[in-house]
DNA sequence: CCTCCCGTTGGGAACGTTCCCATTTGATCT
DNA sequence: AGATCAAATGGGAACGTTCCCAACGGGAGG
């Protein structure tokens, strides 16, 4: 079916390692001999095999995307695309290609961890189990961890801040004059639950607020748990004027509740919702939230994979990104005017 | 490194055949054999390499999804995202791997079309070249295209009824007793706006409404000018009640300018939108479109898709999958409530 | 008891590259 | 002209499997 370089090379009258070089390395090869090869190699509509240049290379040039995600149907939330697109960009510039594999393709039904295909290398993102990570890096398989945080030698674990992040979000609502704050905290890792927790009631207990149990709410990270939960909130006796939600699609939700009781956003209730995604531009008026740099994580993580399947040592076990507010109308009325 | 099939052989006292077979055809072995062969092979950490593998068996156990747009940052757009998440079950359920790959990735800077993988199959989705798939199939690796239509010979195209989808939406504002009806076409693949005007420009036509060409811009499919186009009809001395847009992200846009505008959704303005993407329910109020079953076409695609590779002819060459029209309160007050 | 056959097992070639080592070529220097 | 050297080229082994073909052993059937 396919032409071998042998077919090239019989063709073209060099030998196969003159046409492998030819394609592995063009600059040892002469002129005029590459002219040759080429043009035998088109003519009998030759690519080289990657599977047998895998082979004898011992190298793949494929690395994985494993997404691990207790919530299954939702493999490719909207959180993840700019982080995968990222990496994917790092990767084709490196010539490399991407599997993207959910953890069903990883754990067998009987929750044995199984490697199907060779890889260069693997970026893990979500819920990682440490059992993977040994799997992984018995095959000798560098493993980079974004956006969670495992304490294993030498694992390189590349997060946001979203201690400071979900505090900046809550002095923000302070600033503007808020004193009864809500959070709607979704159910994501316990180290993100928990650091974004931590932020909101840190940001609180410094300005001399109380923290009001009833205002707390943890729900799942949807948009259906968002708008039910804010509407109980709404309820309360004397509900908060403020809400603080732990993701943007749960602030999306939130805000359906505010307007369908009639409330004005943000004059009755401002919402600040938490990684700047798509949605965050998408609802009316625009959120306020915490921005995470997707981009970058992406980026990172791909070029400190690469580093480590070049056998640099990365040295470094963390990697903290940091956070942004951005403010936009869903929480201060003075700035809609200004976009 | 890792320990070969031969060490598990030497290791349990069998031939490296019997181990090999052990993992691809357990059944031809016998129980003992098979006892003896995972205990060595478990100690000595072995799994079986699929690069071999795929280089004797002549394939891959993997498919390529590749994502051409133009607008190429927005690789991965919630649209594609149900898409692929349908093509890896399938995948994953037959035990194959998933390449996600965008244009860069296929396309040399020169243009010229380069396979640097193999594979065992591609999905196509997007602007489709001829040249791509014509290499693709010099090379036996067999095409299914997904949401795009192309004139070639045993292709098979997946696509929905973008012309019956967006004469329903039409159809339904004239029920909703609309009779100013703006049109806001992005611009997608040539098929996919022709279908989608037509169908637009049918239902008025079949109504005996005229054309009004001032109610008709195209745009591309961005928030930012689904917003902007919006905000431009509403000037018009006679506005438009209603505006149809060819996708969910155009429609939060223009559902953006109205509200701006200090006018009522849909009292004031109705808006369709086209996809029923995760946008569709996010905004608010929320958004009355034309559902295109993602998961089906990534499903279908998948499977026959796998026909395909299995050597079964697919015979047919075209596979519409109908659309539906979701009413949400965007366009019929009535609704609201029933939710 | 011999033959036949099936269930198991084993040996070697093949898959299409790369890479090590050697050889050839032609130019430069003395 | 001979020696030296770098640049260009070639031959064969190796990468870790699968698969074809052959061989072995033992139970069934005659």
């Amino acid at each position: 079916m396919g032409s071998t370089i042998i077919d090239v090379a019989k063709k073209c009258g060099y030998s196969k390692t003159t046409v492998s070089r030819a394609y592995a390395e063009p600059d040892s090869v002469s002129e005029k001999a590459k002219l040759k090869i080429y043009a035998a190699a088109k003519s009998l509509n030759y690519t080289p095999n990657a599977i047998a240049r895998a082979m004898v290379r011992q190298q793949t040039e494929n690395i994985a995307f494993i997404i691990n995600e207790k919530q299954s149907p939702a493999v490719l939330n909207p959180f993840y695309s700019p982080i995968l697109e990222a990496v994917m960009r790092e990767s084709a510039r490196r010539n490399y290609s991407v599997f993207v594999v959910t953890n069903q393709d990883v754990l067998l039904p009987n929750g044995e961890v199984y490697i199907k295909k060779q890889m260069d290398g693997v970026i893990f993102v979500g819920e990682a189990g440490e059992t993977i990570i040994d799997r992984l890096r018995e095959q000798n398989i560098p493993v980079v961890l974004l956006n969670n945080v495992l304490d294993m030698e030498d694992l390189l674990c590349i997060t946001t801040s979203h201690y400071e992040g979900a505090m900046s979000a809550v002095d923000h609502l302070y600033e503007q004059k808020h004193r009864k704050i809500g959070l709607l905290a979704g159910r994501f890792s316990p180290q993100v639950n928990e650091a974004r927790y931590k932020g909101y009631v840190d940001a609180l207990v410094r300005r001399g607020l109380e923290i009001n149990p009833q205002y707390i709410l943890e729900i799942d990270p949807t948009l259906e748990a968002g708008e039910q939960a804010m509407a109980h909130l709404l309820q309360l006796e004397n509900r908060p004027t403020a809400a603080f939600c732990t993701n943007d699609t749960v602030a999306a939700g939130a805000m359906k509740a505010v307007i369908r009781a009639g409330l004005r956003i943000p004059e009755d209730v401002a919402i600040v919702g938490f990684d700047d995604s798509s949605v965050s531009r998408i609802v009316e008026p625009e959120l306020t939230t915490v921005r995470i740099d997707m981009d970058r994580m992406g980026q990172l993580a791909a070029e400190k994979l690469f580093d480590l399947i070049e056998g640099k040592p990365s040295g470094e076990t963390r990697i903290v990104i940091p956070t942004e507010l951005i403010v936009r109308s869903s929480s201060s009325r003075t700035q809609v005017h200004l976009e």
